[in-house]
DNA sequence: CCGTTGTTGGCAATGGTTTCCATGATGGCG
DNA sequence: CGCCATCATGGAAACCATTGCCAACAACGG
């Protein structure tokens, strides 16, 4: 086991560690920490919540997971495949989300900051719809 | 007081709604409830906490007011003098903040989630940063 | 084998937000 | 003018995601 998930200094490669990187690898959406929970625990590697918090905490820190927030201010995360920075499209039934990178965004962002005299800018952009599974799903779940 | 604010159906203008209103129009940026409750005690215009959360939730869902999460999930809110869909940049020190607006990340976002198939498509998009002020007083206070 | 050190996880505490419910104000109507 | 149905209010309790606490525990070096 060389590296993949490299070891930070003074951090154990424990199962619970390893189960909570894994399963963020297995999703493809934005999950909370309460329903990675759950999903560890129906895979019977059961890891406390408590330490699912601390993982995920410290897999953010490294930015090895995104995090954002739902409506309801919820946290939910996601392992990118990606490190460059980059945003979602996140779909608001499934929570399944795309990479998506808009390099126009970033100038406009950097640029309407500066006019007004900010420094030390950074942003937030997600884009939230339906996607094409669940609005299929919709339909059909109405008529 | 002169401006009636307008009435909603089956709403009635009450001293607790108008506070609320009031004290949104007063100040320069997003607000949590918490604070505006603070702010409505400090000015004897005592309204109960309940009734500041009812009167927000009311004015964000007439669009009247835009709230957004900050990292920690607490949420915030702003009463902004346009109606028109806009975005903001916030001083992350002091919470002061200016509507912006850009045609082409409305483009961007509607154009980018159609290519994925997305539909009934919103988005978030709001710029942090540290206004002039704020960082003048943080580079006195360093050194 | 032992001690040191970092990890774990149940439980309690926190803190923002919502729900409940008893009380109070309002406005229409007889 | 007074009564009642209706809606608003607000304190307290419930909720719920998240964090702090701490005793039990595993791994590693010596």
């Amino acid at each position: 086991m060389s590296e993949p998930a490299q070891a930070l200094p003074g951090v154990r490669s424990t199962r619970q560690r390893t189960a909570v990187a894994d399963v963020l690898g297995r999703v493809d959406g934005f999950r909370s920490a309460q329903e990675l929970h759950d999903l560890l625990r129906h895979e019977g590697a059961s890891v406390g919540l408590t330490t699912v918090y601390r993982h995920l905490q410290a897999l953010s820190d490294a930015g090895q997971v995104d995090v954002l927030r739902t409506d309801d201010g919820e946290a939910v995360y996601r392992r990118c495949p990606t490190d460059a920075h980059h945003h979602h499209l996140v779909c608001r039934a499934c929570g399944r989300s795309v990479e998506i990178e808009g390099p126009e965004v970033e100038v406009w962002a950097t640029e309407v900051a500066a006019e007004h005299g900010f420094s030390d800018v950074s942003h937030t952009v997600e884009v939230f719809g339906t996607c094409a599974a669940c609005a299929r799903k919709a339909r059909r779940a109405r008529s």
